[in-house]
DNA sequence: CATCAGATATGAAACCTTTCAATCGTCAAT
DNA sequence: ATTGACGATTGAAAGGTTTCATATCTGATG
């Protein structure tokens, strides 16, 4: 057991501190540090053993005044209770690993308040780059970081223009992906359960909903709209509630969520009304969260590459802040439905039900 | 529109820059920044519009360095794709809010390198305090970082000794609630489900569980061990794979999964293989996660305070950062047990079937 | 008109690390 | 013995902010 406790009160050693007990002056405790190998063996030794003896930790706010940057990137995360944004993470983590840089995650909880407040903290704090998954991309406070010098990647929306790098899916396919899916099942009466209008995903995919209905040679118009106050389990409990309340006669036979939480909480509560899944109504989700499969009902839902999609943008900000070349890129994935029990009918039931509703 | 752009390669404009725009000194900016009602009227429009105008951002690195102390907390998830530790932080995040405070989040992912690597980044970075879920609780580096200064609060576990404040729920408790509800229901064959041993949570649920046999008379190696390399859904679904292969009369009748993720897997997996649940299998999960409730059959759970757990930790932590006469609390909440269709019978369906299996 | 109080503004020092040009010491070659 | 070369070490400067003791100014009071 090294000799280092501190008392209360007693500030921590610094490099000068550690010079000291080594005898030696501080720039061989920095070369030590930095440049192993430019020093004496001996003379190592006897630092290392210094920096043991006094707990000595390195001040990262010091060496980031002195180098102008930090090692640390930022994601700020749509909603941190989304596993689609932690998957995410995920991604960016591997390829922050590989470079030995660290990430730090904000998370707006979909409160531009709360977004523009860490932003403005990650721009002071001089981190290397900004991931982001805005509340909305057209948020000026991003242009006010990029032109300020710190580099910006949206992570799942593009924006018009060429100010950043993007990474998203194709919300607008994704969501024709799903409606045409409730087409080619026979849904004539089709829902879009999602909110509110300023998150970009809910209106990307609505349109996307609105464009398989036209192309079908249904009005656009036909889509119900059940607007949610925010894309959460509980906001679907809410929006279930609303459709198994309405008269069989007018009740949607199909629909489409902006994403799998809001599905599933629609789904509980569409079950637990008495609402038969898909027999009356049939439901489709969105990001294909690992919950999804496990649904009381497993849920059709829309899987887009989240892993893929941090890494992607991950490698975006780090080329961004490497290559003096650099050319921003929107970088668009495809998303994919996966057809499961809530369209189709119910898997492991034993007396398997055709789910053809009525057109 | 501000004349704030910079070119690439000019460094952001500092406080000295500010003060010779506005024909001051930068006594005056730091004053304008932190004492305003000491600066004139006149000259602290001057210097705020020379702010504007540079677009002069705080450099944070030079704070801490001068203040010593960082103004962010950080808490070092054990899981981040679990949404138990996301409801933690959200609690943690409320408080921080409060006293204008950010949070830095950090995901160890259950590796205990990558956990070392972040509580030295974090020493380094001179957080105002690290609130940790550990790997494994007995970490010598949590006592390093105490004893070099640095306030750490374990969130989730509690630790022998009093070296710091420590917020947790009774894991044996709900261990013991878990399998005392499978004894009431008449199940005499009952498996643990978790793993690995190092982490605490899982060692404590099992002993609560073995506790709850020995209390009912029953010999606590009675309880069918079933490990799992993580507490994930996946791993859920590779017990859910073991235990659905069980010949009839080996097969537990029920099971206790040491979180909501593996029991939602093995409930998944259990499911499509052909075993009835919970007629032929009931299953008890831990968290009460929002997805337990909408899982394939409801998912009987213990419930922890799990935003409580997160904001009592955080406060801990500040007052031992701000009062001087602190003293080390171990805070303990109680689980509680909410039953569900998975243990009790299917809800909602046509034909109400008893849950009673043989005992 | 001189003095003084109070309100404002100033400039230097400190925080800790890193870098780089300069110095020191040692050893080999001449 | 002198020089040169080279490796090891040094010390000062820089980076941006905050604080505090000091200086300056304004206006009022005697």
């Amino acid at each position: 057991m090294t000799n280092s406790d501190r008392p209360t009160g007693a500030s921590a050693p610094s490099v000068k501190d550690v010079a000291a007990a080594a005898g030696v002056s501080l720039g061989t405790v920095s070369n030590v540090l930095n440049r192993p190998e430019r020093v004496s063996p001996r003379t190592r030794e006897r630092v290392e053993r210094a920096m043991a003896g006094l707990g000595f930790v390195r001040n990262e706010s010091a060496r980031q005044l002195r180098a102008g940057r930090s090692r640390v990137l930022a994601y700020v995360m749509l909603d941190g209770s989304n596993p689609f944004f932690s998957d995410v993470a995920r991604g960016i983590e591997d390829v922050a690993e590989r470079r030995e840089l660290s990430v730090f995650l904000c998370n707006s909880d979909q409160v531009a308040e709360r977004e523009d407040a860490y932003l403005s903290l990650l721009e002071q704090q001089r981190v290397l780059g900004v991931l982001i998954t805005p509340v909305d991309p057209e948020n000026p406070a991003l242009a006010g970081l990029t032109r300020r010098g710190t580099h910006v990647v949206v992570v799942d929306r593009t924006r018009s223009g060429d100010t950043h790098c993007s990474v998203a899916v194709d919300d607008v396919l994704g969501g024709r992906l799903a409606v045409e899916h409730l087409l080619d099942l026979g849904h004539r009466r089709i829902a879009f359960v999602g909110g509110p209008e300023q998150i970009g995903q809910v209106r990307d995919r609505r349109s996307g909903a609105r464009a398989a209905l036209e192309s079908a040679g249904l009005p656009a118009d036909s889509l119900v709209d059940v607007a949610t106050e925010g894309l959460t389990v509980e906001a679907g409990r809410g929006a279930g509630a609303r459709i198994a309340g309405m008269s069989g006669r007018r009740r949607p036979t199909g629909v489409f969520c902006a994403n799998d939480l809001v599905a599933l909480g629609l789904l509980q509560q569409c079950v637990a009304l008495g609402v038969r899944v898909p027999e009356e109504l049939a439901i489709v989700g969105y990001d294909d969260i690992d919950f999804a499969a496990a649904a009381a009902v497993p849920l059709t839902s829309v899987r887009q590459p989240r892993r893929e999609l941090g890494r992607k943008a991950a490698e975006l900000l780090l080329d961004e802040t490497t290559s003096p070349d650099h050319v921003h890129q929107q970088v668009v994935f495809q998303p994919e439905l996966v057809a499961r029990a809530s369209t189709r009918g119910m898997a492991g039931r034993t007396t398997p039900q055709r789910p053809e509703p009525v057109p």
